[in-house]
DNA sequence: AATTAATGTTTCACTATGAAACAATAGTAA
DNA sequence: TTACTATTGTTTCATAGTGAAACATTAATT
């Protein structure tokens, strides 16, 4: 495999993103662990000259999730010089690449948009991409030491998310199309990080108009079967 | 005046700076206007090689309006293709230059990192730089037509604004050391354009503790002197 | 001393919220 | 059938917050 063509991208500047799943039970994120090196880090890319900043994330994404019409939101651009690590990414290309020259673009400073991403856990099967031994669920509560400033990006990632929950109704794009109240209840648990009254929850939930109720859901457990509901596609 | 180094400054990255003041009455913003053109855009820059992005914001701000230690915050960026225009960038050159290379940093693509300041409007000089005749006030709600995607930037960084006004207390900013309860009720209608409930909005402001009063300040008016407040700095 | 205009405070109805109790129900077991 | 259990759905009640209005205070003027 070559590395990757200067030609092609803007220098410079890179993307990373904080793809959010949550697992039934906890808020998860997608990471990447690199070739013979041990080292974690987040899934992230760069921009070609002729193509939209948005557009290079979601392709990206595309590439790692296999998902197309993720919800995405930029939360933060990182341009710190403590950032610049050209010895890191200099170990990276040589664990899998014979001849790494001296000079590449690649080793330069870069400046990194942050995005986050919220899909269904469910649908995603992950990708490694070419310099990526392997990519998988993470804890976010148990994320480990990431290269470069990404642990930092992960936490800016987190805030904004939360200070976003209930404006944005973010929560719709981490579950499947239907869901009792208590899983909705648990995403919002999990991203606040907080236990809900459940009855104060379900009172403020229906009471926001975005729920349709449908049929129940017979678990088989031996108690009162909760409806499923879906978000009213009106709003 | 020679065209600004290629080498010194990061290529493709700019930022551009929303600068709030408050006249006492409405919300204002910094515009620059071009050398003659008659065109009129948001003050911005770029980062030089071995800059933090955020120092580069800080400087270029410094240079603008004589002010440090400013209030900034990044708010989004900008990475469409819409706002390439190296036309634009070219006649913006030309107008002041004799001799514009058919080449330039300057005429390729930029992403560009939107921050808003928010200063004291009495303690500002605007000082124009090297491209640009003058550099004024304007009504938020008045803003002339803006180069390249600078008035979707400031419909943008107004939006910011708007909903994180409570959370982090930015009126702060916008104030002189010592104002009247009315003045921040000013504040807060112009960011918010709309207006308040004088009561509740008291209530509300002496209810969160952070105001501490002082003297009284007698403007010579036949009427009841307001208290004149300072926000608490322990908060 | 009366008047005026702006500021400071209180009241009251109404809504929102947190905690708890109550009600309903799907299965299990007697 | 009938109790029993676990979970979900709903209601109640006390308390806190909010919007609108009225009331109270006061600096200057007449």
């Amino acid at each position: 495999m070559s590395l990757p063509d200067s030609t092609q991208y803007l220098p410079h500047i890179a993307y990373d993103s904080v793809i959010f799943g949550f697992s039934g039970e906890k808020l998860k994120i997608l990471l990447m662990e690199y070739h013979n090196t041990g080292w974690f880090a987040l899934p992230g890319g760069f921009v070609k000259v002729s193509e939209p900043l948005d557009e290079a994330v979601s392709r990206g994404l595309k590439e790692r999730t296999g998902l197309d019409q993720i919800y995405l939101e930029q939360f933060h651009t990182f341009g710190s010089l403590e950032r610049v690590k050209p010895d890191v990414m200099r170990k990276i290309l040589e664990a899998q690449h014979s001849e790494v020259p001296e000079k590449h673009w690649l080793f330069e400073r870069f400046i990194s948009v942050g995005y986050y991403a919220l899909i269904d856990y469910t649908k995603v099967e992950p990708q490694p991409d070419a310099l990526s031994d392997s990519i998988d669920w993470y804890d976010v509560d148990a994320v480990p030491e990431l290269l470069f400033d990404h642990n930092f990006i992960v936490q800016k990632a987190l805030e904004h998310l939360r200070t976003h929950l209930d404006q944005k109704l973010l929560s719709v794009n981490l579950l499947p199309e239907r869901f009792t109240m208590k899983e909705l209840q648990q995403v919002y648990e999990a991203i606040l990080d907080e236990k809900q009254n459940r009855a104060n929850f379900q009172r403020k939930m229906l009471s926001l108009g975005i729920l349709e109720r449908h049929e129940k859901l017979y678990s088989g457990g031996s108690h009162k079967a909760p409806f499923l509901y879906s978000f009213n596609s009106k709003n």
